[in-house]
RNA sequence: GCCCAGGUAGCUCAGUUGGUAGAGCAGAGGACUGAAAAUCCUCGUGUCACUGGUUCGAUUCCGGUUCUGGGCA
């Protein structure tokens, strides 16, 4: 029997972390994040990440783990993710992956191999190349070395293309090959895939909510603090969504209100990137917060009974 | 009341020297396998305010009406 591993997820502001707790309750799990931002420290406001009298109790995972200048990325989440899968395991409780980056989860559920090439200092050559020579360039070698990877990616698609030149040049094999393998590989869990939705322009008027709300209690004062702790704005954990537009604010680039209304629209586009992201995904359980007249008990039972199917619980 | 400038896509506006129109933003769809809250791609027909006239033909020219700014009284 495969290892369970429950999933809830859904777009920025539907309401994962509220339903994740009940669910936790219900069923003995804890609580695995699968979110970009609020595995750092000192970034509570914009990341809306949950506080610690609202966990009632259940255990999180990978929440609060890392200054905001360290770097984080799918491969480190794999890895922190799998070691907070063997605690829970070992106290015989079941875990919930929650957060709404779907990258990080199909990197757990479908156990993608990263392990191939270390990190290394080809990035930033192929970065300074990109730079100085234009991305023309960089893309016209990824033509010549892995023409699939040319004709998927577009041109304009910098990360991208370097990220297929880097895998390239480091290994001396093609990166749309080992996609490839990676995709056919079945998932080692027994998975309960849940993605919570409601109608869109419920969605997008409950981002504009929060995001009144984060800029009442002080996203700008959270910010103004980050960056006298250091924090600049090409790091990672910079570029999520209310810190860059406040330090755009900060820098001058535009006035406060337009910066809150800049966060407001990318965090729209950000919502609907998550929902096309989940769309695509096999094997997902969408619920729809209409379809249980938006009463948590009625969404719990729903989960509840999928579990029992799946015989994660009895 | 008079004068001026305007009323064109959800919004801001461009344009047609008369042959029924196009950008940005918003919005929608998509991609994504070591930056993913990142990065990238695709999608634009609307009584061109209303109403008469001139014209083969008016959103475009002329008159009137109406609305919105600004100015003068």
């Amino acid at each position: 029997m495969k290892e369970p591993l429950v999933i809830l997820t859904g777009p920025t502001a539907v309401g994962k972390t509220k339903l994740s707790i009940a669910l936790a309750k219900a069923i003995g799990g804890e609580i695995i994040s699968a979110d970009s931002m609020q595995v750092y420290k000192h970034m509570d406001i914009g990341s809306a990440k949950i506080r610690p009298q609202e966990m009632q109790g259940v255990p999180h995972h990978l929440i609060d783990v890392l200054e905001p200048w360290e770097e984080f990325h799918v491969v480190r989440f794999q890895q922190m993710a799998k070691e907070a899968l063997s605690v829970i395991r070992s106290r015989g409780h079941i875990p919930i992956l929650t957060g709404g980056t779907g990258f990080y989860i199909q990197a757990l559920t479908g156990d993608v191999d990263f392990t191939e090439n270390e990190a290394g200092p080809i990035r930033k050559e192929l970065e300074r190349q990109a730079e100085e020579e234009g991305t023309h360039v960089l893309y016209e070698e990824l033509r010549r070395v892995d023409p699939q990877s040319a004709d998927k990616i577009h041109e304009h698609n910098r990360k991208r293309v370097i990220r297929a030149l880097e895998f390239y040049r480091m290994t001396g094999k093609r990166i749309s090959e080992h996609n490839e393998e990676q995709r056919e590989k079945a998932s080692p869990y027994n998975l309960a895939y849940f993605v919570l939705n409601d109608d869109r322009a419920k969605l997008y008027a409950r981002i504009e909510e929060r995001i009144d709300e984060m800029v009442e209690t002080g996203l700008l004062e959270e910010v103004r603090r980050l960056q006298e702790m250091g924090c600049r704005r090409g790091m990672v954990s910079m570029q999520g969504l209310g810190y860059k537009e406040m330090l755009a604010f900060l820098d001058g680039e535009c006035s406060f209100s337009e910066a809150v209304e800049i966060l407001k629209r990318d965090t729209r586009h950000f919502a609907k990137r998550q929902l096309t992201w989940f769309r695509r995904e096999q094997e997902v359980i969408w619920l729809h917060k209409g379809d249980y007249e938006y009463k948590e008990e009625a969404l719990l039972a729903a989960m509840l009974e999928r579990l029992k199917e799946k015989e994660i619980i009895r």
